[in-house]
DNA sequence: CAAAAGTAGGTGTATATACACTTAATTATC
DNA sequence: GATAATTAAGTGTATATACACCTACTTTTG
């Protein structure tokens, strides 16, 4: 004869205290949050957030894009792309024009935007190299290659 | 006689094109916005986003616990934490009361927060194990190994 | 070609995140 | 024991994020 939980689904989770420290979202959120503290320390002299710094490199690398590509590409919605890409605007990072298609909008690296990029580099590299250093090359290929499957396993839905 | 680029720090970034998409924060963050999607997308039924969720779990875990202490254990700002335990605090999911110091604060699941997390734990738990079968489980518990490690790195600085 | 369907982007609103600074309480130091 | 140093937590402000919904424009279809 089982002896009862209190009526709070209980029952449900006994290996809840296992299985919860391995969720996967919980543990690369805090990967990312614990990252993004340390690329934004080491960014910070340069005034550009991580955030700002990869919108301004994924643009440079892409050329002039729209914001649905820039969203696929970052696998972000595009209405929070709408918001940083203003704070950009703002600080004549970037251009936003229209298009032959009148609904889309092109984005565009301006010269600032590129003198940015260029300025923040060393700080990038420097953090990046560290990252890589701690890791070691392979686990850290190894790290890149599997949260390029994740993300893939997430999209193909 | 080397052709002079355009003075915009050009030169330094040579390789940029191909170093750039393997920046190590720029895909931990995209991999968390990719999987909080899903996640959060699944999760919908229950009420709970996965932010949500994951502090109630952690919760659960530790027992009764202060602000900092969840901070550290989650990588996350205690003033962050201090905005996300309110939104839980006013759905009476979790407690906040004094302690014997008087300068912390003890966070203790309600029986509202444990039910929460009991209807949201099948949710979760499918949502999981469609992740580790796309990943496979030597590479989703890799993947884990990984992410702890990355996350270990930035703590000792 | 006109109406319908589809596509690109933005707004309103809400949560998540962190830094600089502040307040309140405890511990250490003389 | 009073003051200084330390510690725990919160506020003000700003960026990051996404969903529901909306507008404007283009393409499809009768």
């Amino acid at each position: 004869m089982a002896k009862k939980e209190p009526d709070t689904g209980e029952q449900q989770i006994g290996k809840f205290y296992e299985e919860a420290p391995a969720c996967a979202c919980f543990n690369i959120r805090k990967a990312a949050r614990a990252i993004s503290q340390l690329y934004d320390d080491v960014l910070r002299p340069s005034g550009l957030r991580v955030t700002q710094f990869s919108i301004l490199a994924v643009t440079k690398r892409l050329g002039p894009v729209t914001v649905t590509r820039l969203a696929e590409e970052t696998v972000t919605d595009r209405t929070t792309l709408t918001r940083n890409l203003k704070l950009l605007a703002q600080q004549r990072l970037v251009r936003v024009a229209p298009r032959e298609d009148r609904r889309e909008r092109e984005i565009t690296l301006t010269d600032r935007g590129r003198a940015a990029l260029a300025q923040a580099y060393p700080f990038w590299k420097g953090v990046q190299a560290q990252v890589a250093k701690g890791l070691g090359p392979e686990r850290f290929r190894r790290l890149l290659s599997d949260l390029r499957t994740t993300v893939a396993l997430t999209r193909t839905r």
